[in-house]
RNA sequence: GGACCUAUAGCCUAGCCUGGACAAGGCGACGGCCUUCUAAGCCGUAGAUCGAGGGUUCGAAUCCCUCUAGGUCCA
């Protein structure tokens, strides 16, 4: 950013300090009245041996505004600094009138990056814990993408294993070859819930679970036959699911592929002495020196661990993407699980092994305590879309009754999306989170609808007007709007924060000031009625500002309305 | 027994990485603002020992140590 390089060329001269230095302890104001930069003075207070007002006002006499640096002034021990708003104005707005979409953008990387999301079992329907981790990975991929780096979303399936025979017993019990009378992962997760009561009464189920795991892995065919059919139904409904998220995984991992593999990786590790033999044949790595302890890595009986098989998954996706970097996002729950895996990588001599991320979540908790899908202690996701749309329905035609149904519909479909999306990913992602079903999502508030109905209102003005094309930018002088410029300036450098401490909040957080201080501004000043070159001057500024909302909001995968 | 994460007004959060000028929003409460570009909005009032204690520093919500509470994981 030249602004703060020339401040700092500035400071150079007459501090005497480094430019480093200077740059580590220059700061931005807490308020723009009191400038664009300031430097505190305490610092040179021990070495100058007087007090930091005095030494800021000597300073200040040694000091000449620049082209780009207009006005520079003292306040107590700082000396603020303030750009030229004539100059920052044109650059920014004209900047983002002429990118459009790819304002904020970044050059493209070169580098690729998997993301894994969202890991589910096949036993039962996507929860609002799932909702979370998809639209973090959405988002996560969509930022990463607008800072310059090739993005692909990859899942993991479990969809073998004691929890999913659970279902297919209670099916054989109670489904007596009936087919799915509704969404057909919501009807597989029924028999999860169904043998959870049923194993409560009769404690022996657990040994038929068993028996029926012990028939799969011998691949008897009339349980593989259902396995598949039942997994099939838990697919179905799952691409309903991702089709209304408009979230697309480009390949998929099961788990059924992969368990028996990882083997061979772990009998080579053993054999070059990274691994070691336990006393009952088991094997194990040593990870204490890294503080975690002994891990297992293959059974006595010779068989795989969870973690055996993410190793081998590791090598095929490196296979198939050639990835550089490869995001887990996957609950807190499992940190030390991915640490440990992470370990291993570097034992291995994996190449990938410190560029692999474990982008870790809190929970999604309920008032009522944990959800837990054996239970049906759960907010469903697809139940909690609908009722958001219903809702959203009932607020649209409160307001315009008049309006047709096909145009409420389009409009609640969009602004209960923008809620549920704005509102998954607004929390930094390491908190749990309480979601009270019926208040936690509103339209009021920091909230997506805010940051839309914002986009809408300026949608509004500017179909009223024409824009000439002629801008006074000398004329945007209020605070209102120097503060929204300053805003628009920062959105760059707001995706670049986001993409590499990996929060979608960072954006979220940014779009909520800028529709703020964007509401602000429209009930103090006019657009339409002002004086014909202050009017020219913000139109070209508040078709910015949509601009950069609908492009943030694109970040999150929530629609911009034009009306609403 | 060991490790990790979290703690900021009645409630939900931002700020912590990279220390700096009165700790910033939202919800809820109370009081205002629609004959002016969309009131899903705006303005105002009340509301904070930044979990506790110590340390580093000219300066700590922010860095370090100890403790407490809640959550999670490993054995």
């Amino acid at each position: 950013m030249k602004y703060r390089e020339e401040t700092i060329k500035i400071l150079e001269k007459v501090t005497k300090l480094k430019k480093v230095q200077i740059d580590n302890i220059l700061e931005v104001p807490p308020s723009l009245e009191m400038g664009d930069f300031a430097f505190p003075c305490f610092i040179l207070s021990k070495t100058l041996k007087k007090a930091p007002n005095q030494i800021a006002e000597d300073l200040l006499k040694k000091l000449k505004p620049t082209k780009n640096i207009s006005k520079i002034e003292t306040k107590g021990p700082y000396l603020n600094f303030f750009i030229n708003k004539e100059v920052l104005n044109k650059e920014v707005i004209s900047k983002i009138l002429k990118e459009k979409k790819d304002y904020g953008k970044s050059k493209p990387k070169k580098l690729t990056v998997l993301v894994e999301s969202p890991g589910q079992n096949t036993n039962k329907p996507l929860h609002v814990g799932h909702l979370r981790n998809m639209l973090l990975g959405v988002s996560i991929k969509n930022i990463l993408e607008a800072f310059g780096k090739e993005v692909h979303i990859v899942n993991v399936i479990n969809d073998r294993g004691v929890h999913i025979c659970k279902s297919l017993l209670a099916y054989k019990m109670f489904g007596k070859g009936k087919k799915p009378d509704k969404k057909p992962d919501h009807f597989v997760g029924d028999f999860y819930v169904k043998y959870a009561e049923a194993v409560k009464k009769n404690p022996k189920l657990e040994e038929e679970v068993q028996a029926l795991l012990l028939k799969w892995e011998q691949g008897d065919k009339e349980v593989i036959k259902l396995w598949k059919e039942m997994n099939s139904w838990a697919y179905k409904g799952y691409a309903e699911t991702y089709k209304k998220l408009n979230f697309k995984v480009e390949k998929a991992y099961y788990e059924s592929n992969s368990y028996k593999h990882g083997k061979e990786i772990v009998l080579k590790g053993l054999k070059d002495g990274k691994f070691e033999k336990e006393e009952d044949g088991a094997v194990s790595i040593n990870l204490k020196k890294e503080g975690l302890g002994q891990k297992v890595l293959l059974r006595a009986n010779g068989t795989a661990v969870y973690i055996t098989q993410d190793i081998y998954m590791a090598k095929e996706r490196l296979k198939d993407f050639k990835f550089d970097e490869m995001i887990y996002i996957v609950g807190n729950e499992q940190e030390y699980h991915f640490k440990a895996l992470f370990s291993i990588f570097k034992r291995l001599g994996y190449k990938f092994a410190d560029k692999c991320y474990h982008f870790s979540y809190g929970m999604v908790e309920l008032p009522t305590g944990k959800m837990k899908s054996r239970e049906g202690t759960v907010v469903d996701t697809d139940d909690l879309i609908e009722e958001v749309y219903q809702i959203a329905t009932r607020e649209v035609k409160k307001r315009y009754f008049t309006l047709s149904k096909t145009e409420i519909d389009k409009r609640a479909k969009i602004i209960s999306m923008g809620a549920i999306r704005f509102f998954f990913v607004k929390y930094d992602p390491i908190k749990n989170f309480m979601f009270k079903p019926n208040e936690s999502l509103s339209f009021e508030g920091e909230t997506g609808p805010y940051v839309q109905y914002a986009h809408a209102r300026i949608n509004s003005i500017l179909k009223k007007c024409i824009d000439t094309g002629i801008v006074d930018y000398k004329a945007l002088k209020t605070k209102d709007e120097q503060a929204l410029i300053s805003l628009l300036a920062e959105y760059p450098k707001k995706i670049e924060e986001a993409a590499t401490h990996y929060k979608p909040s960072i954006i979220t957080r940014y779009l909520l000031d800028l529709a703020q201080t964007f509401n602000e501004f429209y009930h103090k000043y006019q657009v339409l009625k002002a004086d014909e070159n202050v009017k020219g001057a913000r139109i070209a500024m508040i078709l910015a500002i949509k601009q950069v909302l609908s492009n943030g909001l694109g970040l999150l995968g929530i629609d911009a309305p034009g009306k609403m």
